[in-house]
DNA sequence: GGAACTCGCCAC
DNA sequence: AAACGTGGCGAGTTCC
């Protein structure tokens, strides 16, 4: 399978974002080298800490009993063995290769409490020896330069490493205080994101020109994932204002829509929702378990509309598939259909940017690789465009980063209204001014942190 | 002793 | 009928 530039203007892309990048990738960011040698100190402590907590339990001492020599606690082949084939559990689930899994979701559906240690000393790892000791790793004179690839990924998306940019956590409240605590803009600036507002969605929709999406695009009265949430969670009177609420908005949108979109199918959608986000077990259901809702916890929600078990929630949720597909995105589904019958016919099929992509593709592959390059070189676009503009106007602000569809700046304070509304003007007026096939609007947010202020601590931003 | 692989987990 | 798209990276393991 290969994608290649057969335009002027799509190589012309790849040879102006590779100048942009560079220059961004020269700019580096500041990480305060103190702050992440006491932080790791203080994460090997606390990992100690729990390792003897761990060492000290019964479930260790059965499992250093049943091997012969020594026992690395982080060591999954280990683990597998002695859950697996010792103490003959049943696996939850399995890896690629058929093998018992000891990944998160498997190790806590086992429901061994002292499974729950080794997971919180997982995380801390993963934080200091990933996050943490890789900038450090990287870092010259308290600045880390993260490459930035734009010829390594499939989908001529970017790629990033050394240190890996564009996946620094952000989900997890504690990694990402910790992690995120480290970079800093330069001294006397701030840092600040603007990224595109479901941009996938919206160059997917380019493509298929589905009238119901275009109606959620268009009109932003609408929201469909709230929609989704009301159906997958029989909620009547929905209110994204709910804490509650806007949790299961969330569990429908990453749940359901989005593995949807991505080709998966409603038995692994619904165990994702009902074992990852609602905490809700294989086979029946009990009273009192799950995420709560108001005055009442998701299980009994549940059980109180009929559905009692993992197996009724699968149902429903192909029900729901089968209305998805149907009815509410039915031009979307014929679009994925004819798109792959015309790849399977020509053996190539063509970006709206300017690529082609031929040779041995499966049917997700077909449909999410255009979506997947185009919605990034909308952002390459953007990332040029306003590279050109700061230097050329002698701005000291300076671009330092991407992340798929977000674009980071070290902003000089003075210039920040300008850049605001500069990025606004060309990310949302500028390309589909010069992209005419892009048929739908596009927006933006911003996160801005204080002057001085670590990337941890980003807010929300009105943009003028 | 290093290359290549697997697994788990972080991001979009 | 079939069934989650794209990466990077650390640690453990296996192979040569």
């Amino acid at each position: 399978m290969k994608i290649e530039p057969t335009s002027l203007e799509a190589y012309r892309l790849l040879h102006q974002g590779t100048l942009a990048l560079a220059r961004a990738e020269r700019q580096g960011i500041r990480c305060d080298v103190e702050y992440i040698e006491s932080a790791k100190k203080r994460l090997t402590k606390q990992i100690e800490r729990l390792e003897q907590k761990f060492l000290s339990t019964k479930f260790y001492r059965h499992w250093e009993h049943t091997v012969k020599g020594k026992v690395n606690i982080y060591s999954d082949t280990q683990l597998r063995i002695f859950l697996y084939t010792i103490k003959k559990l049943k696996p939850l689930k399995t890896t690629e290769t058929g093998k018992g899994s000891t990944d998160e979701e498997a190790l806590l559906g086992l429901g061994i409490p002292e499974l729950n240690n080794l997971l919180q000393i997982r995380k801390l790892k993963k934080n200091r020896d990933t996050y943490l000791d890789g900038f450090l790793r990287e870092q010259i004179n308290g600045y880390i330069h993260p490459s930035f690839n734009l010829h390594l990924v499939r989908t001529y998306r970017s790629s990033s490493d050394r240190p890996n940019f564009q996946n620094i956590p952000k989900r997890d409240k504690e990694s990402m205080l910790l992690t995120r605590r480290a970079l800093f803009p330069r001294p006397g600036h701030q840092l600040l994101g603007i990224d595109y507002s479901g941009l996938e969605v919206r160059i997917a929709a380019c493509y298929h020109k589905d009238p119901n999406m275009l109606k959620y695009i268009h009109d932003s009265t609408t929201d469909m994932h709230a929609d989704m949430a009301k159906q997958i969670f029989m909620i009547d009177d929905f209110n994204k204002d709910i804490p509650e609420h806007s949790y299961l908005r969330n569990a429908a949108k990453n749940g359901f829509v989005f593995p949807e979109f991505y080709g998966d199918y409603f038995r692994n959608c619904a165990e994702g929702m009902a074992c990852g986000w609602g905490k809700l077990p294989h086979g029946r259901w009990k009273s009192g378990e799950g995420v709560n809702l108001p005055g009442m916890a998701l299980s009994d929600h549940f059980i109180s509309k009929g559905i009692k078990s993992l197996d009724d929630f699968t149902n429903h949720i192909k029900e729901i598939e089968k209305d998805f597909w149907g009815n509410r995105f039915r031009e979307y589904a014929k679009w994925k259909e004819q798109w792959w019958k015309t790849y399977q016919k020509n053996g190539f099929i063509k970006m709206k940017t300017g690529f082609t992509c031929s040779g041995i593709m499966g049917r997700n592959d077909c449909i999410n690789y255009p979506v997947q390059g185009a919605a990034f070189h909308c952002l390459l676009w953007s990332f040029i465009r306003l590279d050109t503009i700061l230097d050329r106007f002698n701005y000291k602000t300076r671009l330092i980063g991407q992340i798929h569809d977000e674009i980071v700046f070290d902003v000089y304070p003075p210039e920040l209204e300008k850049i605001l509304i500069l990025a606004k003007e060309i990310t949302c007026k500028e390309l589909p001014r010069t992209w005419k096939w892009i048929n739908v609007p596009l927006s933006v947010d911003a996160e801005v942190c204080d002057v001085d202020a670590s990337w941890a601590d980003k807010k929300k931003i009105e943009i003028p």
